[in-house]
DNA sequence: CTGTTAGCGCCTTCAA
DNA sequence: TTGAAGGCGCTAACAG
């Protein structure tokens, strides 16, 4: 095959033939290993610039059996919070000269295994996102991929450095306003049932539940988007609560649609409330009252735990990032 | 460095080695190559398969030439146009077996060219995602590039395929929706002036302008976020435009929002009409009329462009989607 | 059809 | 300090 337009691939040899050293003076320039005489040093840099090279990649990585690169593998990149995550990471690993492999995982368990485990042969360490497989999967999964970072999931005994959003303490917050503005009678919009973000935040409520005895939480049937919002509006109107909790701000943004769409006041004749506090929260109408999920920390402190995991340092404790409460227009005192 | 805890890196020489045969034998089987003979071929992949066997893709990245990667830089992860070309580039890869490596440039033109060299040197090829350096640089960075494809942006004679969505048709229609409905002083909130796509929907307001010379369109000074829409309201109002484009619907939603405060009925009192369809277009009150732009379809067929020159196919001709008005409750007849 | 041999491009011992 | 030689794990020409 013929090169395309641009000069064919250099190689260290090129540089040293063009600077009169040997491979290994360059090499050592190039890594800025032990002492080299200043003078050589300086020839092979000329040349090295001179020629544009830099070292291959691929073959550094053969030899010293580190690419450089992570794997992150994500359920669907099209999830504001992930992307966040994601987000956040790619830039602190940008920061330390290290690159990401990215593999969505169109939400579909049975896959989940196959990507990461193929991504993680091609990187150095492997970032995994709101995994959704089954936690003895997981475990099972983990020892084969370290190192790696679990962003959103906190598998029992499992040394992974863990870092997530605090969704029980978010939903307790929630809850808390909502019970500060005099509402006793509430509802919660769940998530799919498997979901392991979905049991952290029922923890949470019924954590509320215990300390409250005064409060009625009716858990709901929903789902993770738009339309199960929307959906959601009946069973919502029946259960007679005046205070609706939804899984995230897509499905509050669903429910909002459908109430406004029946002339029912937010939040006059019922009070809402979203969770993540994702970019359009704020632009609803009215604004989504919300716990904001700090998703670039999440992605961020993902990073640092990893790069601790890179350099053999022990990685710190697990973390977990507390939402916080976002109020805004779509909470009030119940109706009368 | 000790091993984590899974086992050691296997290499050839160990599958080699327990079904008694050459690492050329194992290599072959491994890769379908030539014809082996049965049975041998039988022992080395019960070799290979008990022994959890897989080929390291960086030693075949290096022998190889080829490491079934491709970059995608991208301006900002945060976008959702972006975010979605992104996706559906990724998921259209991994089906041929391909990975991607994201590089985002945080919206920073200098580091911009960097990213895409560096990570190009890791991959097959490349994808520019709406790339936002200036005509000149970028043709000068191409050729060092290639293989390389281009969402979102046409510099003008440089052979690399392009996908892009034709913006200037999708404000076309946009307009023409507007006219049809009777509005014929109209306003558009510009993105940023130094960018290509503002460029090319300006293409499409002087377009419509030569044939309508009924029509007054206001430029106005814009940008690309909520912030900018929501700032942009005394702009347009001072217009006494009956209908507004805005440059996308983030801008749209940011309008939007800040009318709400004000009392002003949309579309009774002034018609808003976006640009891209975001999944949360649906969702503003009133939903948001926009044009919809492909973005799924346009990673996927940047992918399908992608692999004809991954496999010395001649890419087709560029291509330019077509996006597709969405009338919703945001544009209606003018007032009075 | 199979095994042996030579690299892919680079880093890193080893002698000098 | 510098150069020569070996090898990272794999594939693809060679011979047998």
């Amino acid at each position: 095959v013929a090169q395309p337009s641009g000069q064919r691939p250099l190689t260290i040899f090129d540089v040293a033939a063009r600077a009169g050293v040997s491979l290994s003076t360059v090499s050592r320039v190039m890594n800025g290993n032990l002492k080299v005489d200043g003078e050589l040093a300086e020839r092979v840099r000329a040349a090295a610039s001179s020629l544009n090279y830099t070292a291959s990649p691929i073959a550094r990585g053969l030899v010293l059996g580190k690419t450089q690169t992570v794997a992150v593998v994500v359920p669907d990149l099209g999830n504001p919070t992930f992307l966040g995550a994601l987000r956040g990471l790619s830039l602190a690993a940008a920061k330390n000269g290290y690159h990401v492999l990215i593999a969505d995982s169109s939400e579909d368990v049975s896959e989940e295994r196959i990507l990461a485990t193929q991504a993680r042969r091609r990187c150095d360490a492997i970032v995994l996102l709101a995994p959704r497989m089954p936690e003895a999967s997981l475990l099972e999964l983990l020892p084969s991929l370290e190192p790696a970072v679990i962003i959103n999931r906190d598998p029992t005994g499992f040394p992974a450095p863990v870092v997530a959003a605090d969704y029980r303490s978010g939903l307790l917050e929630l809850l808390a306003h909502f019970y500060d503005l005099g509402h006793r009678k509430m509802a919660f919009v769940a998530g799919r049932s498997e979901s392991a973000s979905n049991s952290y935040r029922l923890d949470g409520i019924a954590s509320f539940g215990a300390t409250h005895p005064d409060v009625e939480v009716h858990v709901l049937e929903g789902g993770v988007g738009f339309e199960s919002g929307y959906e959601s509006v009946d069973r919502v109107l029946a259960s007679n609560a005046t205070a609706v909790l939804a899984f995230n701000d897509l499905v509050a943004m669903g429910l909002l649609s459908a109430l406004n769409e029946r002339g029912i006041r937010v939040p006059q004749d019922i009070s809402i409330a979203g969770f993540d506090d994702i970019p359009f929260a704020r632009f609803t109408t009215p604004p989504l009252t919300t716990a904001s999920v700090p998703v670039a920390e999440l992605g961020e402190h993902a990073w640092r735990r990893m790069w601790d995991l890179l350099n053999d340092r022990p990685p710190g404790e697990n973390e977990y990032l507390r939402p916080t409460v976002q109020v805004r227009g779509s909470s009030g005192k119940p109706k009368g």
